[in-house]
DNA sequence: AAATAGGTGTTGCATTTGCAACAATTTTAA
DNA sequence: TTAAAATTGTTGCAAATGCAACACCTATTT
């Protein structure tokens, strides 16, 4: 518990303290079903405990958006997120969920839990962290050609993993979407940078020769 | 200075406790100096009181990218950002500028200010809402055509303003940017919306028709 | 074991886009 | 007020891209 995001740093003991004072709910979910729906009109905050999940975006369409992969660990909800669409949160595996109230983690209760300041620090940081990745994520797509996405979407990962070699979290589909370009046209895209001798590619594993 | 998003809704004379007790400075600055650089080696966090100023991004190639026009309130370093280029804010205008370091937010002070609480709040609210004006752009940019990214950024700006008819923010050479567009071909998209009566434009006065 | 679904890889073709270059207009500075 | 700079508006053309369609392969489900 202790590791994760919001509490990292923070003895179990106290943990637990501030779940009860929290008021935290932890409820197993079974694959394929619907953790919470219309999230963008809660003030929920929830963490997974164990399994994985997706945070979709059912677009006016009726599109479904897989906009998040959750983790282990991830949190979702921490974002009063201003979208006038349907947020849902959906197990793609079983999974156990702790949700609690927006509310106690700015309003400090009344037994100011000792540790509550490490929380809000924590917060904080998550924001941040997410602010950098949406960064990321703008720098990529604001280039203009497939190509150009695809070296800074490179750059990036060899950054992150300190190495030339990695391997890609995302399938080319997926790839495809976070790039926002036709999955035919990466794929030939890739294909190029390949024959041209700028990368060499193994099914998800990628190293750059340059 | 209670108007401003990190001491909203703190009376002024609590302000002035604060800023006294995180060791503020308020400086000075003329048009086209160099207020803070290398931003993202610091832990600093700016406010602006009076003025205009960029926060620029030093490309690798030497390029100058406007990443943020920050104006009276705004606010600069609240994010200590994993940017590996050089960040920096320029005084576009003369302005005035308090700042003082971060640490002051997260560690409450031992003279435990009254109102610490509500900066924090303020804190999240603001990194709240840059998540989510990020999440408008990242919509716009995943969209695959010019078309479709204008008609997002027009949807986007109907429901801020409230209305079909509003005036950009941006001029077209910055809407290019902002979408990661050429700009003769957003000027050539938008001849054609026009040709096909979607919208009016007028200078930057637009009124959509659908 | 067979059937189904999901992801990968490829291609032709029409469309969209970026690029370059320039004129016209507006804004800003001298 | 004039000159200079910045922004808007246009166009031809080559290049990049999306789209559709299909084959192939690999998981997953029945």
């Amino acid at each position: 518990m202790n590791e994760i995001g919001i509490f990292k740093g923070i003895d179990e003991q106290n943990v637990k303290y501030m779940l009860k004072c929290f008021q935290a709910k932890t409820i197993s979910y079974k694959k394929d079903t619907t953790i919470i729906s219309n999230l963008a009109n809660t003030n929920i905050i929830g963490i997974i405990i164990s399994g994985n999940a997706n945070l979709i975006r059912n677009d006016y369409n009726g599109n479904r958006i897989v906009l998040e992969k959750l983790e282990k660990g991830s949190i979702f909800g921490e974002v009063f997120s201003s979208y006038s669409d349907e947020l849902s949160v959906i197990a793609t595996e079983d999974c156990s969920v702790i949700t609690f109230d927006y509310e106690h983690i700015i309003k400090r209760c009344k037994k100011s839990c000792p540790h509550h300041n490490e929380v809000i620090n924590n917060m904080l940081q998550i924001l941040a962290k997410k602010v950098s990745v949406m960064n990321n994520r703008i720098d990529v797509l604001t280039k203009k050609t497939i190509r150009e996405k695809l070296l800074e979407y490179f750059s990036i990962q060899e950054k992150e993993n300190i190495s030339k070699t990695f391997y890609l979290k995302l399938n080319y589909t997926e790839l495809a979407d976070y790039l926002g370009v036709d999955r035919s046209a990466l794929m030939r895209e890739l294909k190029n940078l390949k024959n041209e001798g700028f990368i060499e590619t193994k099914l998800n594993k990628i190293k750059l020769l340059y």
